[in-house]
DNA sequence: ATTGGTGCAAAGGATTTGCAGTCTA
DNA sequence: TAGACTGCAAATCCTTTGCACCAAT
């Protein structure tokens, strides 16, 4: 009937905990993103956000998803992924890891962080810090 | 008076063979876009192809360079970066290296392909080919 | 003549913004 | 209550599209 599911796999005290754990004041269309959000490593558009959380009887409108992801990026509770020109990827999963990204349906893939090995790093220009590294293998279907 | 610069480094001739190695029909401002591309090794967003194109009195439409840049990047000539959600960059530069990405000013920087070392690929998805490798590092003016 | 290429303006889609109303602390 | 947050709709920005005109074979 719904393809669209919300696992309730995270406790509401525990997510507001997270957010307060990074100044961020727990309102409750917050906690309500971070708890789709954090219900199991996955990467999300803003789009699917607002889908899913309006699964339920819309709690949040399509600004308050975008600030609110961006909000969550800045403050390092999300990874905001790059690869498609057309949106954004949100990544629940903060750890250090690698992706790749299907072509042919615009989906992004886990690459477990022991698969993958960055052998030396370039020495950065003067005066600038690396904020990340992200290795993006993009693949597609083989005929 | 003007910064923006066309360095004619590159023979029209020159870049007729290329289009024509590629199959692709050299015309008018096809060949006007491939000399500013390959005048040198860069990175420019369309918006700034057509602002150079222009600088010498419009030769090409928004649609064309937009056209001609997305040609380009199916038939090899040029690589597309993603790395600003807000833009595409074209990179006439085909041989294997990453970048730095400016984020206080979104500007790419070139890493040279023997300053980087990529150990171990990850085994791709079952059915699947890798279509390019991607490495972004994401940097910052230090305080 | 036919096919491919170009230009213009309008359409499209993701993201941002302005401002009034609402909630949190 | 004061300041922060939210919502709605309009606005923006990059990119794509539709369609008429032009060019080359």
């Amino acid at each position: 009937m719904e393809n669209i599911v919300k696992t309730q796999a995270i406790a509401k005290s525990d997510v507001i905990t997270m957010l307060k754990e990074r100044d961020i004041t727990p309102t409750q269309q917050r906690v309500e993103i971070a708890q789709i959000l954090f219900a199991k490593p996955q990467h999300l558009s803003a789009d699917q956000v607002l889908a899913i959380v309006n699964a339920e009887g819309a709690v949040a409108s399509k600004a308050t998803i975008y600030n609110t992801l961006g909000l969550f990026a800045k403050k390092g509770l999300v990874r905001e992924v790059i690869v498609d020109p057309t949106k954004v990827f949100y990544d629940s999963n903060i750890n250090n890891h690698h992706h790749f990204f299907d072509m042919d349906n615009g989906e992004l893939i886990d690459i477990a962080n022991d698969h993958i090995e960055l052998g030396k790093l370039p020495a950065l220009p003067d005066g600038t810090v690396a904020e990340g590294v992200d290795v993006i293998i993009r693949i597609r279907k083989s005929d």
